[in-house]
DNA sequence: GTTAATGCAAACGGTTTGCAGGGGT
DNA sequence: ACCCCTGCAAACCGTTTGCATTAAC
């Protein structure tokens, strides 16, 4: 395992991003910040926190969300939930995807019929047996763009 | 407006489908499915659920849920949540897109680099100013199908 | 010593559930 | 008349927030 020497090396960049940005280096965010780089998955606030629980166990569950949180901002970790807002039910059953505008949160459907299976690259074919392909193009819809410019 | 002979056939549509899945027509049922043929954006339950009010005012936010559970099962309409589970996070920042298998839930990166703006259609472009790609492919991974296959 | 971060508890928002009463077949 | 469906309320779950205490700088 060279997860000792790569700890070493990211701990430093740790204390060096936390300079910068003018945070503590807390035991919390250290704990945390070594787990993260420990696992290769994509883990949720509530494991994290089960797991440094052995290590730290007065750590709360909402210091790893504050943690996780200030994580995001510097860089370090992203938040996967795609849509964490609210379940949105789309009276289109056909096969479409996406445009969300970050500003005004608009949904707008996009088709495009040739993307299939066949447009993936060769990686995924090895993952396992595709079912559905569902793409999200995050973006500034034309009326935000419209009103913000003056 | 050609909502109302278009509401006339779908009704008709509505009335067989309960049929066949021996499900009662009721007149939240039918309310709720007439406000998801009006819409044409992407409502939350809540908004159906305040538009609904005022034809019928006891409706309770509940049923909504439930009726619209049961025209996704019915195939009316669809859950956009693409991924309601928690809120996982990524020790990887780079760029890169998911894999997500529909049986144990895992989750895998796929990274795909030449899949940028050229490779969308014509049409997102028209939409606005992307910033951001994100294509979640839903399949069985390789580990389900070798343990579900005997 | 200052200031920011933590732990605790309680609130939050969207969603689900148990139950008794009401409406559709 | 039967049983499913609804409305009500309360629970649920992941997440966030206010506050007093604690620890990093």
């Amino acid at each position: 395992m060279q997860n000792e020497k790569l700890s070493k090396q990211h701990l430093k960049q740790l204390k060096q991003l936390c300079n910068e940005a003018g945070i503590k280096l807390t035991h919390q965010r250290l704990e945390i910040f070594k787990e993260l780089m420990a696992v290769c998955d994509h883990p949720s606030a509530e494991l994290i926190h089960q797991r440094i629980h052995k290590k730290l166990p007065t750590i709360a569950i909402d210091t790893v969300y504050r943690t996780l949180a200030t994580f995001d901002e510097l860089g370090l970790v992203k938040k996967l939930h795609i849509m964490n807002e609210r379940t949105l039910f789309d009276t289109n059953v056909t096969i479409h995807h996406h445009f969300i505008c970050t500003h005004c949160k608009k949904v707008e459907d996009i088709y495009w019929s040739d993307f299939d299976n066949s447009t993936l690259p060769e990686v995924v074919k090895g993952m396992g047996k595709v079912q559905s392909r569902h793409l999200e193009i995050h973006g500034v819809c034309n009326d935000c763009l419209n009103t913000n410019e003056k």
